[in-house]
RNA sequence: AGAGAGGUGUCCGAGUGGUUGAAGGAGCACGCCUGGAAAGCGUGUAUACCCCUAAAGGGUAUCGAGGGUUCGAAUCCCUUCCUCUCUGCCA
């Protein structure tokens, strides 16, 4: 969430920002939020000096009791219940207002970076730009990878409807192999350019899913397991990310950059039809996610850097691919400035979206209470970035579609020594 | 899952109602000392919010979390989470 005192400083700015993301109260809201803050803070100046004459009172009598004066004692006493009941009252006020300043931040979305251009949905992202040949399929090899994966039983989604239900499918003999290849590979890539492996949990809890901006609002995306009060990740985004919630990193400590290979599971509430067939949305998938925590003034160079690495992944692959600067509209919630990668599918003659890598600048870190300590050793809040290295299901399907020809599928060069075959025939 | 023990600052560790944000030690930082280092000595070493700010200074809260008792709680009571030991179960 958005920091009271930035909004303060940097009304205008966040004003302008907010409706470049189509937050059109955003004047109302941000001041409406200053009011809440102003009150609050007069609350709590009330309430500490209260508590302030309390404590000397406290003491007073301490001292009293000790030296044996009993009954000049119990005369002080008489002036706290006064004070007391005071405090009670703004205690309560006290909260109440913090209350409402919460939920209120929680409505407003990430200002978004300058870069970003206005927009209000897909078709207004920036192409920031385009890598490799479209693939020129004949008629003879054109099957949309759903087609693929049934002619060399590679993936089963009736299967997956018998075990679990529609969108989780079932990956057999090379498909099953495809999959795993494709997850050591983006691992040992990521452990080349120097990201940490980590294996967290994929079962959360609350605390972890307010940290990172999934709660509130976005429970209905996460299944949710009520016995035990525990998500199931979304992204190992979550778990990941929270991994530092409540730290304070030393300064030598960042970047950091982890990666780590985690099942996804996503209930995508009422988006099924035709683009949305195979792999290219699905209720469990496997992604490997990189993520940094980097200095404020760091932050868009590793984002940079992590747009880079991704593309590298994509080139490997010999995926031919875009990115975009997502506009306004488009962007996610927490985001500041976001990349999406879309790699072309030839059958589906589609762009999909295989990674989106972001900058939440400060915004999951005011939640999470990530921060280092600076050169000044001053307490300043870090920044998190992640993005996928990558998705897999999309990616297999552009594999599977972009390589069909006379004789199988042929697998990119890189994959060969991971999967033990050249060919899915 | 059952029984017991326990959760204190970066770490170890004292503290069972009264100037305790918290003894002592270690670590770390700076200074002195040294040719250099170690040892030694001295100083400092949490976070959040707020007031006042040029700087300094000050207030409130925080001893797993939440609530309660009390003029006053790290210390007493309740709830909850977690850790350890034993038993049970189990990959």
């Amino acid at each position: 969430m958005l920091q009271v005192n930035f909004i303060r400083e940097n009304f205008e700015k966040a004003v302008l920002g907010l409706k470049k993301r189509n937050f059109t109260e955003a004047e109302a809201v941000l001041s409406q939020l200053v009011q809440l803050d102003d009150t609050r803070k007069n609350i709590q100046l009330e309430r500490d000096q209260l508590q302030a004459e309390s404590n000397s009172i406290s003491k007073t009598i301490g001292k009293l009791m000790q030296s044996g004066q009993k009954e000049e004692a119990e005369k002080v006493k008489s002036r706290t219940s006064e004070i007391k009941a005071q405090v009670k009252i703004l205690e309560d006020q006290y909260t109440q207002q913090e209350n409402d300043l919460t939920q209120l931040l929680y409505t407003i979305p990430n200002i978004p970076h300058e870069s970003v251009p206005a927009g209000f949905g897909a078709d207004e992202n920036e192409v920031v730009l385009t890598h490799g040949d479209i693939p020129e399929l004949s008629a003879e090899f054109k099957s949309p990878h759903w087609e693929l994966i049934k002619k060399y039983d590679i993936i089963d989604f009736e299967l997956g409807v018998k075990i679990a239900g529609a969108g989780f499918p079932v990956y057999k003999g090379k498909g099953a192999r495809l999959q795993r290849g494709l997850v050591n590979f983006f691992l040992d890539e990521a452990t080349k350019a120097g990201y940490m492996e980590v294996q967290p949990p994929i079962l959360v809890n609350e605390e972890s899913g307010y940290g990172t901006g999934q709660l509130p609002d976005k429970e209905g995306q996460m299944y949710f397991c009520t016995e035990d009060g525990l998500y199931l990740i979304p992204t190992a985004e979550v778990p990941i990310t929270n991994l530092y919630r409540n730290e304070i990193l030393q300064a030598d400590q960042l970047p950091v950059k982890n990666v780590g290979f985690t099942p996804c599971f996503r209930r995508e509430a009422g988006s099924w039809g035709a683009h949305v067939r195979g792999l290219n949305r699905l209720h469990q998938f496997d992604k490997v996610e990189i993520v940094h925590i980097s200095r404020p003034d760091k932050s868009y160079e590793a984002l940079e850097q992590m747009s880079g690495y991704v593309q590298g992944l994509l080139q490997k692959l010999e995926l031919p691919y875009r990115v975009l600067r997502l506009c306004g509209g488009d962007m996610g919630f927490t985001s500041a400035l976001t990349y999406d990668m879309e790699v072309f599918s030839a059958a589906q003659e589609r762009w999909l979206e295989v990674s989106s890598v972001s900058n939440f600048e400060t915004y999951q870190t005011t939640r999470l209470k990530l921060r280092f300590k600076d050169e000044d050793k001053k307490t300043v809040l870090a920044h998190t970035l992640n993005g996928s290295a990558l998705a897999l299901p999309r990616i297999v399907a552009s594999i599977l579609e972009n390589n069909q020809q006379e004789g199988g599928i042929k697998m990119p060069a890189v994959l060969v020594p991971y999967l033990g075959f050249e060919w899915i025939s």
